[in-house]
DNA sequence: CTGAAAGCGCTTACAG
DNA sequence: CTGAAAGCGCTTACAG
C-alpha cells in the first residue's frame, strides 16, 4: 500500500493486438491467431507459450479485424416492436436465449411508428442473419435481406412469400377459431371483437379464424361490436369503453392479444363491468401475467418460448446453409381456460350510473 | 410479366464494396469513402455521381471496414438480468430509445446465473460503451471494462468505486425511506418486509432506508416478518405465503421492487388475504402494471425513463471524453399512493381456512 | 478537389 | 509446425 509500487502495469499499450503477443512470446502474428483458434496446426509448446502470453497481456481478438476477413459476425440482428408492451420482451427473451446459446450476440433493434427501423443499418454486413418479430404485410425488409443475402427469419407474423428466409409463426387461424368455438359452446350469441391490424398477419389470420369459425357455427359476429386498432393495451381499454358508451356491448369480447384483452379487463374493471358475469373476455398470447391470480384471464395459449427456439434454429441452420429452401413452421395453440369467461348470464347491460368497482383505499 | 424479361439485376456481385462503386463513378476508392461522408472534400459534381453509383449498386458501407480504422462502432452494450421479468423491459426499453436517438445500436446481453455473462464479448472491442443495469456489488465487470479503456455506466445499480464509468441510480434510500414513512403515518405497527439481495445495490439501499426510517420513527420492523430473496415474483408470492402459514404476518408488508410486491399480493389473492384491509402491500418501481386498475398497487414511484435517458447521457458524454471524472447522479422517488394500503384495520389474521377469492369462473 | 499509399487487426492460403 | 505474404473493406494523412 505504499505510494512506490506501481509495479506490473499489464501492458505499455492499453488494447494489446496480436502483434504485442507474438512479440511477448517470440512468434509470429499469424502463429498467435493459429494458437488462440484451432490450436491444431500448431505445437502444443507454441500454444501453451502464445495462450501465457496473450492471458499477461490480457489480450482479447478483436472483433472487426477478424470478421473482416471471416465475413462473419457472430452477431444476429432482432427486430421487434417497442419492449414496452408486455408481448414483445416474452418472445425477445427466448429468441435471445436460443442465440446466446448458439454462440451469438443479440442486436436489438426496434420498428415503430415514431421511430421507424433504418434498414441499413442491417445490409451493412455486420450481422450474419435477421430475426424479424414485428414485419408488416406490405414490408420491403424480407426482400431487401434477401436481395443483400443476408439470412433471416420471420418469427410472429408471416408473409406470402419470404425468399431466403424461413417463417416460424403461431397457427394464429386455428387459434382464433379456438377462442369462437368456446365461446359459442358456451352459449354466446351476442359476440365482439377487438381486432388487430389487417396490415399484419396476426392481425389478418387471428380475425379471418375467428370470424370463420362463428359463421360455421352460425352465429353472426355484432357488426356494432367489432372494433380494430393496434395491438396494444389501450386499444382493448378504448374498444371496452366505446361499446360501453355506444349500448353495444355483448355478451362476450375476443381480443386479438393479451394487451388488448388486458386494456379490455382493466376497462371492465374502471367501468364496474362484472367479468365474466356480465361480460366474457378472452385474448390470445398467455402472456405470464395473464395467469396471475389477479389477473386469471382465459385466452388463447401460445408457446412463445417454443416458435422462438424454432425461429432461431431455423435461421442458425440458414446461416449454414443460405440456399436451403424457405421453410415454414406452425406452432399449435389451445385454449388456456381461466376466469375471464363463462356462459352468458345476463343479456342486457345498462350503461352509465357505473361506478368503480375496486376503492381507491387512499387514506389520509 | 414475360418470362424473358430479366433486365437489370442490381450488380453481378452480390454484395458491393467500395471499389465497386468507384469503379462504377469512374474515381478512385477513396474519393467514393470521402464523398459518402463529409461531402465536403468533394466537389458537388463527384459527390453527385457516387451518390448515384452507391444507389444504382445498392452499396451500404460495411461497417468491419470502416470500425476497424475508425476504432468506433456506433455500437453500445446493455448488460441486464431476464427480460422476462417485467422490471427490465422497462429500463432497456427507454435505455434503447436513447441509444437509438443518439445514433447507437444497442447490443443486448443478459447476466443470470444460469447463463453467465461472458466478459470478453464486451472487450473485443466490438462496442463504444457498455451499460451495465444488472451489477452486483462484487463485479469484476467495471474493472475490466475501466482496464480496457471501456466506457461505460451503471444504470440503476451502483458501485461505490467505478472508475472510468458513470453512475444514474434512483435515490433507493430515500424512496424506501418514504414507503417507511407513509406506513409508519398510517397507523402500522406490526411491518414486514421482502427485500432483495444484499449482493446488490438496490437491494442493500432499500433495505437500508426503510430499516432506517422505521428506527428513526421508533417502530421496530417485525423480526419474523422479514424474508430475503431474488427480486422476482415468486419471491414476494412465496413471502406471503410463508408469513401466513407461519402466522407471523404483518399488518403492512414492504417489498424492495414491484415484481415481488406483484407476487405478494397474487398471494394474497389466492390465500383470500383482503389487500388492504387485512394486509398493506407496498411495492418499488412503479412499473406500469402497477397501475392498472385491476392492480391498482401502492409503490414507490420511479422515473424509469429518466434514469435511463440520463444514463445514457452520461456514456455517450464519456465516449466523447474518455478521461473525464467519474459522475453520480441520483433521481429522487415518490410515492404512488394507490388501493394497496390503508390504514391496519384488522390486527389478528388467522391462518388457513382460507378460499380463493375469486372463483374460476371455468363453466362446462 | 482528388489519387496513390499506407494501415487498422485479423485470417488464410502458400511455401518451406 | 511455422513464417512471409496477401488481403478482407474501409479511412486517413500525404502529395499534387
Amino acid at each position: 500500500m505504499s505510494d512506490r509500487e506501481e509495479p506490473l502495469r499489464p501492458a505499455p499499450r492499453p488494447i494489446p493486438t496480436s502483434r504485442d503477443v507474438a512479440r511477448l512470446a517470440g512468434v509470429s502474428q499469424p502463429t498467435v491467431s493459429r494458437a488462440l483458434r484451432d490450436g491444431q496446426s500448431v505445437s502444443p509448446d507454441t500454444r501453451l507459450r502464445v495462450l501465457q502470453a496473450a492471458q499477461a497481456l490480457g489480450y482479447v481478438i478483436k472483433e472487426s479485424g477478424r470478421s473482416l476477413v471471416t465475413h462473419r459476425s457472430r452477431r444476429i440482428g432482432i427486430v421487434a416492436a417497442r419492449l414496452g408492451s408486455p408481448f414483445y420482451p416474452a418472445l425477445v427473451e427466448p429468441l435471445h436465449r436460443a442465440l446466446t446459446a448458439g454462440g451469438y450476440r443479440t442486436v436489438l433493434f426496434t420498428d415503430e411508428d415514431e421511430v421507424p427501423l433504418e434498414v441499413e443499418n442491417l445490409l451493412d454486413g455486420s450481422l450474419d442473419g435477421v430475426i424479424l418479430s414485428t414485419c408488416e404485410l406490405t414490408s420491403e425488409v424480407p426482400g431487401e435481406l434477401s436481395r443483400r443475402a443476408v439470412p433471416y427469419v420471420l418469427v410472429n407474423r408471416s408473409l406470402d412469400e419470404t425468399p431466403g428466409g424461413d417463417v416460424c409463426v403461431i397457427d394464429n387461424y386455428f387459434g382464433a377459431a379456438l377462442a369462437a368455438g368456446m365461446l359459442a359452446e358456451l352459449g354466446h350469441r351476442q359476440v365482439g371483437a377487438i381486432f388487430g391490424p389487417q396490415s399484419t398477419s396476426t392481425g389478418r389470420d387471428r380475425e379471418r379464424g375467428f370470424r370463420d369459425k362463428l359463421n360455421e357455427l352460425g352465429i353472426p359476429l355484432c357488426a356494432l361490436a367489432v372494433r380494430h386498432g393496434p395491438f396494444h393495451y389501450d386499444t382493448g381499454y378504448q374498444g371496452i369503453t366505446d361499446l360501453l358508451a355506444s349500448e353495444a356491448l355483448p355478451t362476450a369480447v375476443f381480443c386479438s392479444n393479451d394487451a388488448m384483452a388486458l386494456g379490455a379487463l382493466n376497462a371492465a374493471t374502471v367501468l364496474n363491468l362484472a367479468v365474466p358475469d356480465e361480460l366474457s373476455i378472452v385474448g390470445f398470447d398467455d402472456l405470464p401475467m395473464a395467469g396471475w391470480p389477479l389477473i386469471n384471464m382465459t385466452t388463447v395459449a401460445t408457446d412463445l418460448a417454443e416458435m422462438a427456439e424454432v425461429g432461431a434454429r431455423l435461421l442458425l441452420e440458414r446461416i449454414d446453409n443460405p440456399h436451403r429452401p424457405s421453410r415454414r413452421v406452425e406452432i399449435p395453440p389451445s385454449m388456456a381456460r381461466r376466469g375471464s369467461h363463462s356462459k352468458p348470464r345476463s343479456s342486457a347491460v345498462t350503461p352509465g350510473r357505473r361506478e368503480p368497482r375496486r376503492a381507491d383505499g387512499v387514506v389520509g
